[in-house]
Parts: structure tokens; sequence; C-alpha cells
DNA sequence: ATTATTTTGATTATTTTTGAACAAATTAAA
DNA sequence: TTTAATTTGTTCAAAAATAATCAAAATAAT
């Protein structure tokens, strides 16, 4: 029996019953435990499952909106334990502005119960709020379907006109040059974010730290809080820069 | 049974009986109290509820939130009818503003494979819409959970930024005296829809006809064309008044 | 056939989770 | 107010699961 063999079956199994336990798994699929964890693990890097302790569990599909789960459901624990983080930060009567990444996403689960406004250009984050004690302000303009958020003039103007206690962001990576996105898009929506608020927080997860790609947008010195779970050399270099890191 | 699936069945337990014990739970769930304190304990840090002296709350009950899917799933058949009618009224290239009432919302389903702009302030529409030919404009300001849909000032001058070529409307209700709604918001935003579109369509079933609610907000004539599956006498004064009828 | 590459399994050390015991704090009762 | 009963936080130990390392087996490439 090979991985994609056992891939497929296990798929299939979390999908009738929910949840599924190593053991059973290495009997049933007549391998050891240790493939059966290295099985799990590998789905759990593409987002396709949830990893517990002992075995994994389906992604609920209430709870992360169908098209986002895969990525939303990568890397999920360092993500909550940054998101956690943040949540702290957060007080009632907070006026807070929303990125649309991944890893901001699921800063969600952990304001629901808050007494603050959320301004926010991602659908996922308008979904998992709309039933919340947050109350939801929608930044306008045009959809992007693959991002499933709003970007571009029209938006920009949109935060403008209001001002954030705190911004919560995510960028495609940071380095000790600056921010960097994949898109102009993006990149001026969250300098937008930036530029209208009083304090800023990048959350990024390890893979963003010291990455460069596409387009440079901003200064380091933009963001003044980096919250991550990564214990790079490079979060020195930030901090000389005068942004301060909180590692989780 | 793991700490994932324990969280997921307290919190839905919380959520339906809106108190938990611990000893119970430990019960329940299997483990010992002390495990379920952890839990209760990692829960309230999460500010998903609150601890209290041997068990937990829920952090705000709140009643169950107003459910777009019951209104709309009213009176379908008519409803359908009137969107089909309606959908052969759009071609591509249209540029279109949506209100976001629930026979509105099921002229979703009709434009699917259209090459048109769409722009609406419905978050039941963006979902129906995102994933489909339809290039989604979206109305920024605030979010009304109730009506799942965006109105308010900044809507409004949203709205007078786009010109369509066509908005499809609904109304609380409409006789000779006029169009009337059961909010000013409501009433503010779809007249901005027919102020800065080409043509309007009322798109309403017969409970609306001869219908005078709360808040009269406008003429018979701001409406170009009523579909409806009424066949009301009232509709022949509607005509008087230069307003095309269009029965399905 | 031989060599490299990938996959799998076994072993061990480490981490996480859980439960028990007991003192401190809180609530309820007298 | 004082006393009794619960609940809680803390510390420690046991059990389970995991990561890491390395060897064996299977597979693919030369």
């Amino acid at each position: 029996m090979n991985f994609p063999k056992r891939k497929q079956l296990i798929s299939k199994k979390l999908d009738q019953v929910g949840e599924v336990d190593i053991k059973q798994l290495a009997e049933e699929l007549n391998v050891s435990e240790i493939t059966v964890r290295r099985d799990l693990n590998q789905l759990a890097d593409d987002g396709l499952l949830y990893r517990t302790h002992g075995g994994a569990m389906k992604v609920d599909p209430m709870e992360v909106p169908y098209q986002f789960v895969n990525k939303a459901a990568k890397n999920v624990e360092a993500k909550d334990a940054i998101c956690r983080t943040a949540a702290r930060e957060i007080m009632d009567g907070d006026i807070i502005f929303m990125d649309c990444g991944s890893t901001v996403f699921r800063l969600c689960q952990f304001i629901k119960n808050k007494k603050i406004k959320v301004i926010t250009n991602s659908l996922p984050v308008i979904y998992a709020l709309q039933n919340s004690l947050v109350s939801l302000n929608i930044i306008g303009g045009e959809f992007n379907a693959e991002r499933q958020a709003v970007h571009g003039k029209i938006a920009n103007e949109h935060i403008a006109r209001y001002h954030a206690t705190k911004a919560f962001l995510g960028v495609d990576g940071i380095s000790r040059n600056g921010l960097f996105a994949n898109s102009e898009l993006e990149a001026d929506i969250t300098q937008a974010f930036a530029a209208n608020s009083s304090k800023t927080y990048l959350l990024c997860d390890g893979s963003k730290i010291g990455k460069e790609t596409y387009l440079k947008f901003g200064d380091v010195k933009m963001i003044d809080t980096i919250i991550t779970n990564s214990s790079s050399e490079e979060l020195a270099g930030f901090e000389k820069l005068g942004t301060q890191v909180t590692k989780v």
C-alpha cells in the first residue's frame, strides 16, 4: 500500500467519520504507526485535515469558508498561537483593521466576543464575524474572487475615511530591506491600513521571515510590532530598526 | 477523546444550553474533572466563554440572529418566476445594482453565467456570485447583521460613485401613493440605487402590492418597470403613473 | 546488475497530555 | 461571623504521543 492510496483512504474515512485514530489506521492500512503519523502530517501540511494528538480531525466546513480551507488550515498551530497573542492586545472599544491573509483570518475566533469595531476587506473575516458581538464595517470596491477580498482604488479611499486604533496585517515576506507583497493591489491596501491606524501589528509565521518576493512596498518601520512564532536571527535586526518583536 | 474534540463539544453544548457544569462534562466526555477544568480555562483564555465556579457560561447570551435563508425560502416559486423574467432583461456587458431583499437575492441563480458587473450591498448575493462569471463590486460601509447587508451614509456615497445600466430593487410595500420601507437606511439606499442607474426594476411578489408600511420614501415613478406575479387591479394604477408592469 | 533515491520501520529521547494529591481560595450554610 | 463544603491552582508523576535518528526495504534510474 503506497502513500497516494493511503492518503485517499484516510481522506475518505475522515470525510465519513469526522475523526481518525492513529492506532486504528495503522491496523486498517497494515502499516506502522509512524507511517500513519507521517501521512497525517503531510495531509495537515496541505491543509487537508487538522492534526490532533493521536489522530486527526476534519477541517470544520462551517468554521472556514470552503475555498479558503486549504490555505487557512496550513500551519494552524503556529497561526493560532500568533493570533491568540494578538487577540490579547485587543480591548473592548478598539477599532481595528483586519487584512485579508490566512493568518489574520484566524484572529476571528479569538475576538468573537469582544465589543469592538472591525473594518475589513476580507470576505472570510466578514463571514466569520457576522453573527458575533463585533460590529463590522465592510471595505467597498472591486471583489477579487481568488483572494476572496476587496482591493483597488475605491477600497483604499474607503480605508482613508476611517481611523483605527490598531491594524492587523499580513505580508508575503519581510526582511531587513522591507515589506514584500505578491501584487500591487495587496501592497497598496496594506499601506492604506498602516497609514490610517495608530498602531500596526504584523502577524506572520516563520515562513515569511527573511523572504523577499515580487514587490517591495514599504520599510520595516511601517510595522510597530511583529508577532511571530519564528526565532530567526533576522528578528534581532527588526528590533534594531525600531520594530518590537513578540515571539509566541 | 482529545482536546480539540472536547473543545468542539463543549462549545457546541455551551451554545445550545448556555451554561455547563464541570462534573457533568467530566462524565459526558469521559475524562477527569481536572481535565475539564483545564479545558475550560484554555477556552476562557481565548475569550470563548466565561469561567464560573464549577463550570462556565456563554460570553454574551445573544438571541438567535435573523436567518436570511428562512425569509428567502418563502414564496419561492413566485419569486423564482419573477426573477427568471427579470434575468431575461440582463445582457452581457450590463452593470447592475442588486438590492438586499429576499426576492432580488433569487435573481443570482439566473445570472451566474452572464458576463456582467454586479454592484451590491447584500452579503448573500456576494456569496452566491463569488465563484461565477459575474464581476462583483461590493458596497462598503457599516454591516447590518440582521439584514446581512451594508447600509448608511458611506454605502450611499459608494453607490453615487458608480452608474449602472439597470437596478433591481425590492421594497416593503408599494401603492399608488408611493414606495414604502421599514427603515430609513433601506429607503436611502434604494433611492441611491435608483438615482444612479439608467433603468430601475422593482421585483415584488403579490404580498407587497398595495401595502403601505412604516416609511414612504419615493414616488412610484422612481420605478421604470415592476415585475410581479400579482394580478391586483392596483397594477393598472401604476401603469397610469407611467410605470410599466410585467406580469409573470 | 548496480547504484542512487525514496519509503518504511525500529529505537530512543523529548514533549504533551492526563490524573492524583494537597494547600489555598471561594462559596454556601449555620 | 464562623464553619463546612466546594472549587481551584500547583506540583508531581505516569502514560501516551511525538520528533529525531538511523537502518532496512522497496523503488527507480543508470
